[in-house]
Parts: structure tokens; sequence; C-alpha cells
DNA sequence: ATAGCGTACAACCATATGGTTGTACATCAA
DNA sequence: TTGATGTACAACCATATGGTTGTACGCTAT
């Protein structure tokens, strides 16, 4: 999860793997939209890809970067878990307020 | 957001995180519970902090931690945005396909 | 065969991160 | 007042990160 979360954690990446989710893209293609270099690019993609947000699949020469979206749904399974940590309180709370079925 | 997924990029700050969100912390009875140093914890919430994913109230000498909740639920949204893309892909190969309402 | 494209990877650099220890200071209790 | 507690912050260190350039190598097209 670590991964995950510090592979998101770059406006770049996070762009890339937006862009990557819809379609299947090359890295090369990719690569074209950014002012950094091939490399840089590269690199970031190889973030993603360690955090299994995006698999490469070769095709050719060309590399098409797929997103993955298992290990988004794990990510945001992680936010909704905190969310309903706070919901748990909110229950507590209104249960000792007396109060029954409304959340602020 | 990226200051926002990097904190979240880390297991101890996810901990930390986690138990400030029901109940709120000082932040050494946050400490107590982890090997590290207190500078180091201190430090975790501090980054917490930058992130607006916590706040400190003052009480007296202690300071306690709290989960802020809005931050996480910008968090979470835009990962449920990333989640909408592909869901509209889906709906777009459906339609290609010629399939109604069922989406795989 | 050969030239160009797409990719991989290593080496290098500056800066950020995650940890440490040490010091300072305000507050609560005795 | 004095001492312990809770916090803040600076200095320091090792390692990770995000960028660069350069080199190598497999594919595609001519």
């Amino acid at each position: 999860m670590d991964l995950v979360f510090r592979a998101l954690a770059d406006t770049t990446r996070r762009d890339i793997f937006q862009r990557v989710i819809g379609d299947g893209l090359s890295v090369s293609s990719l690569a074209d939209d950014y002012e950094m270099s091939f490399a840089a690019v590269q690199k970031h993609v190889s973030v993603l890809e360690r955090a299994a947000l995006v698999t490469k699949e070769r095709h050719g020469r060309e590399q098409i970067v797929h997103g993955n979206l298992s290990t988004l749904r794990r990510a945001a399974a992680l936010l909704d878990a905190f969310e309903e940590i706070w919901i748990g309180r909110a229950t507590k709370i209104a249960e000792i307020l007396g109060e029954k079925g409304s959340a602020t």
C-alpha cells in the first residue's frame, strides 16, 4: 500500500495513470506530452508498475501501458475504511446524545 | 493532493491517522505506541498536518491531534473519479458490443 | 543491410525523506 | 520554586526520489 500511495503522490504519475485507465498507451506516446525526458517518464511508469497500478504489455517494439483497476480499488477501499471508522464514532456520539438515525 | 497521498504513503502515518479519526489523541500518547523516537512521531504528525489530514488543538500543555475527514474525502473522490473514467470506457465498450446495462 | 524508432538501463546529481540526538521552553504538580 | 511532562525545533545522517545524459539493443521499414 505504501507503494500505491507513493505512486499516486505525484501529479505527473496521476496524469499518466488517468490517461492510461481509459485506453492503453505506449510509453513514448505518453512521454511526448511531458516536458521532461523520455527516461524520466519511463521512471514514472516504472513506479506505477511496481505499485501494480499499471501493467505493460509488449506489442511489437512498443510497450503498451494499461491501468490496473483492482489496485486502484484496494486503495479506494482503504480510504473508505477510514471513513467508516469515523462513521462508527459519529454513531457512538449519537448514542451518547440519545439521538437516533441522523448523523452530522 | 501530492501532499495528501504522500502523507498516506507510510504505514506509521496511516496508523496514526486511523487512530486519530475516531478520537483525538495527544502527540505523546500517539508516540508511546511506536518504537521510534518522539521526534520521529512528531514529524509524521507534521506531515499529516501539512497535508491537512489532521489538525492540532492545543489543550493545556498537550496538543490533541484530530483527523480531518474532508481532506480524506477529497482524496477518496479523486480515486472514485479514476474509477469513473474506467466505467466510461467500459460503457463505450458495452455500446460497441451492443450490450446494455450490465458492466463487467 | 542499415537507418531510425521504442525501450531499457546505468551513472550521476540535487534535493527530499525518515530517522536520530540534543536543546529549549511552556505547563502542570508538589 | 522546583521538577517532571509535553512539545517544538535544529543539526545531522543514510537512503530514496526525481531529474538528467549516455549507451545499448531489439524491432520496423526501406
